[in-house]
DNA sequence: TGTACATCAGTGAACGCGCGTTCACTGATGTAC
DNA sequence: TGTACATCAGTGAACGCGCGTTCACTGATGTAC
């Protein structure tokens, strides 16, 4: 009997490899990536300790898969985000607001992200899957230009860096906690208008 | 004999307390917070393990005496930023320079500044530092809203607040390195001249 | 359809490791008389 | 000035802990004849 691809528990555990991921993306939201163990990931996925070795040769695959997926969901919800609008503009406008509610909703997934130093990435995948999100910034950004929207005489990759800074760091400050007590919505509508209009009395 | 309050070798190792701290400052910036062991810092001092219990509760009371220097620094940095220009309008420009360039020379220090989670803050302490780092940047806020560069209109710490994200996002960027192959002087440059006027075309 | 065999995905004991923390101790420093 | 004592800041052995990883194994699944 051929094994299915999914929905499968007749073959050993199933699907063993899908179960780790999501137990240790749980386990990264409660207690945070360094504190993520694979013994307890595989605790959590209710096999021995030594199971995940039949399908990450160590911790540090593990984390890599983790982190690819994670810059996935991220890029998914940027590109639903643009594809609600016709209009460059609007879409720009609904990537920053959908890079900080990404964050804000997924909060240990958004600073595992960006945080190159935890994890290896030796095959460059990570990195790869980065571009694929900053590729939905930068096409947005070229639309508008396009239109006029934003100014084409200016490098596109410098223009994607200015809005993709204010956004990460409204982010960061977010889910880091700074200023947590801030009215989150009111906070990032400012934000994003400010960075349309500029911070500048006119 | 008195002990006098520095340069003394005299007294058992003379000045444990900041030995200890300085060898954490460089083993952070080495090996990153995360992987910083009492144990290791002790060795860099040239003591015992145990010597450091003598000067801190637990490894919780060092970090977070570690975070509080760190946002010490940081502060100093922006209040001589500051002090260097007369008109608020460059002062607020000079502190975000200062604030990425603080971020690029520092970058452990910055990364652990901002993690919450990686330190234990029950006094409240650490808070407090970083209180008084946001409140060089809102003074200076107000100062540029007396003048009339900022509009009077609008709440003195929502315009800090995107005047922090810009700059905080940039700096994040910059260190944690998804684009670290860009010309950073210029770079800089540009996403502070857009925070100030705005990115839509006019 | 049945049997022999290969493979695959698990188990559980064991390894060495370095950690944070505690403890009884020691020796140097400061102080009272 | 000298001596007895208290205190302070170190040492080094020991503790329990959970980790990542390895290994020989087992039992279920798939396959050739």
């Amino acid at each position: 009997m051929m094994c299915p691809m999914s929905t499968s528990k007749t073959y050993h555990h199933g699907n063993l490899r899908q179960a780790l991921l999501e137990a240790a993306r749980e386990l990264t939201a409660e207690v945070g990536i360094e504190a993520l163990t694979l013994r307890e990931v595989a605790r959590r996925a209710g096999v021995s300790h030594a199971a995940p070795y039949n399908h990450f040769a160590d911790k540090a695959a593990l984390t890599r898969a983790l982190a690819v997926e994670a810059f996935g969901s991220l890029t998914n919800f940027l590109r639903l985000a643009v594809a609600a609008h016709l209009d460059p503009a609007k879409a720009l406008k609904a990537i920053g607001q959908a890079y900080v509610g990404f964050a804000l909703h997924n909060p240990s997934e958004f600073r595992f992200i960006f945080r190159e130093d935890l994890r290896s990435d030796e095959t460059g995948e990570v990195a790869r899957a980065g571009e694929r999100a900053y590729g939905v910034l930068l096409e947005t950004v070229k639309h508008c230009q396009e239109v006029g929207v934003l100014p084409s005489s200016t490098d596109s990759n410098l223009l994607a860096l200015t809005a993709w800074s204010t956004t990460h760091g409204l982010a960061t400050l977010l889910v880091n906690g700074p200023r947590q007590e801030l009215e989150v919505e009111a906070t990032i509508d400012a934000v994003l208008h400010t960075l349309q209009q500029g911070l500048y009395s006119r």
